[in-house]
DNA sequence: CTGAAAGCGCTAACAG
DNA sequence: CTGTTAGCGCTTTCAG
């Protein structure tokens, strides 16, 4: 790599220092307009270019941050994650893209102190189980925001949907069209599974709220919110005495899944089993049947999310942690509405 | 940011030189095993932690590359990435991915002399349509991997499978099956569209080496390859007076969006219209019915991208363009075997 | 409004 | 095997 043009070369060039060279090159205002234009006659001349790395040094920022997701290949993340880059770009930093597998070590060390540490200038974190353990023992000056909702605990804030209600709606949504035999597909009942409780809370509060009880049996844990575990819990749902008249899964792939096995058996989507999904990918928009689902604004939660993160950067004294609720809508397909809604 | 423990505190407390503890915390040999212990004592008392951009800075080298994709919630492309970030990850490479948006302006910037130097080490580049005049005002100096096959124009590698015998393979399968009307959806007759035209000349040497011509208007463009794109075209095709009784689709995701036209026109697939994906995304293998398809090993791409990046990044003298072919294979789902397949 | 000069923290010649 | 030291290219305090 041949030697570069460097600030000085410029410098030398336009007959000026090189802080004023520097001056122009960030637009500061500073500068009489003939000046600037001597100088600019010389960066164009020379061809030069910032270097960023040694911007970064003395600045002691890098100009990018992170997004650490459990999976990319997740359409609801890389979904997610496209709004993100967008809204990152928009303001100036460059993303970095994190995939932790869903492993819990790999996303405790991601917040933790570590080696990475000036690679980038604050995280944007989606973890699929965050335990106090991890938040305790997180990097306190790195700036954070943590998608999902939760309780926050301070210093850092949240940014996702009201899943208990969202939850409740879709619940209510397989009542209201007289079904008695509801399922769960989807729990998560330990230590990581918090935002799997809270549908499940949604789920029971929907059927308390008519005096109902929801069949315990009818509740199923799934290790992840995938086609397979979806297609897996199904079957075993069918294989009960008295299989269920309708499903809530707790994600779209899960619905897609469960749609899946249940079509399989020779049974219809809505008419024997209705299905109702979570997430609003784009997949369950053409799927056969299509599936209704609670469709979170992504948009609204990768801006909100990116401009809180740069805020927090951007202050000597970090805020009080936040927690911030984007809008959610029910949107109903034919997996609970039936064939005849199709118009395509 | 209260001040960072820096290389000279070690150094200093350590009693040696800042140099030496570089050498230590670099896993360099020339250190005798008692001043290693030392320094290393040094390190963990002060909880040192070398400092990325000042490294960066100082080797003229960023750690980092670039993956650029036309559009990151594309399964295909999260698919092959999570392998890319896994790869040059286990190499200690960061990745930066970038979404280009298929739009040839932001495609061209990417691989062009940029503000963005130095950011990256190299750039692994997947082109929605990378025309000459892009090609011809890339930064040589750039080291520079491109996926999807194509004739290498010279200083940089490609990597892919062979586009034509997949989809010659693809086309046999539907002629195999008995089929006389055989559509093709996805072709691309323009400059950017090269991948497309690789998929259109192997569906009519399939033709041709059986003595058949394809019907001209059976072969549909499409702007992209998604499942809009797969409806649309589908939705024309059958408004023919002669549909076709099969369809070779150029992505899982036309194949998707076809199927859905077809469906919800209550034909059935593969009994009335056989179809046949390309990619072997998740969904393909979960829809209803599953797709088969062609798939390409996307762990093998990946590696062998990384892997070839860094040795054009390692290199004084750039080694010539290489032409790289990953396997490739064909998968026989439902849509074209039918459901007796389906065991699931 | 502009110049001079001191770093940012690390690496890597060049001695010794 | 280890120390000295000169940068990497930019930002930024402090003068003027």
């Amino acid at each position: 790599m041949r030697r570069e043009v460097t600030l000085r070369d410029v410098a030398e060039l336009a007959g000026v220092s090189s802080r004023t060279v520097s001056n122009v090159v960030n637009g500061y205002a500073n500068v009489t307009e003939r000046t600037r234009e001597r100088v600019q006659r010389a960066v164009d001349e020379l061809g030069y270019r910032p270097n960023v790395l040694a911007r970064n040094l003395a600045q002691g920022r890098s100009g990018q941050i992170a997004v650490v997701v459990p999976y990319l290949d997740t359409p609801y993340f890389s979904e997610l994650l496209q709004s993100v880059i967008r809204a990152a770009r928009a303001r100036g930093y460059n993303v970095l893209i994190d995939q932790t597998d869903g492993d819990p070590e790999h996303e405790r060390a991601f917040i933790a102190h570590g080696s990475r540490r000036l690679l980038f200038d604050g995280v944007i974190f989606s973890p699929l189980g965050l335990d106090q353990q991890a938040l305790a023992d997180r990097d306190p000056a790195l700036p954070l925001v943590v998608l999902g909702e939760r309780t926050s605990d301070g210093g850092f804030d949240h940014v996702g949907i009201d899943d208990v209600t969202a939850s409740r709606q879709a619940t209510d949504h397989l009542l209201d069209l007289g079904r008695q035999r509801i399922a769960a597909i989807g729990d998560q009942p330990y230590a990581t599974g918090e935002a799997a409780q809270r549908r499940t809370r949604g789920f029971r509060l929907a059927h308390q709220a008519r005096g109902l009880v929801p069949r315990e049996d009818l509740i199923i844990s799934t290790p992840r919110f995938n086609r397979p575990d979806g297609a897996q819990a199904m079957a075993h749902l069918l294989d009960l005495a008295e299989p269920p008249d309708a499903v809530f899964c707790y994600s779209d792939l899960v619905a897609l899944g469960a749609i899946r096995t249940i079509v399989s058996r020779g049974l219809r989507v809505p008419e024997d089993v209705a299905v109702i999904g979570y997430d609003d990918i784009e997949d369950g928009a053409y799927s056969n049947p299509t599936v209704t689902t609670i469709s979170p604004d992504k948009e609204m939660i990768a801006t909100t999310a990116v401009d809180r993160l740069l805020l927090r950067i951007a202050s000597d004294t970090p805020p009080p942690g936040l927690e911030m609720r984007a809008p959610h809508k029910l949107i109903i397909r034919e997996s609970t509405a039936g064939r005849t809604t199709a118009t395509a």
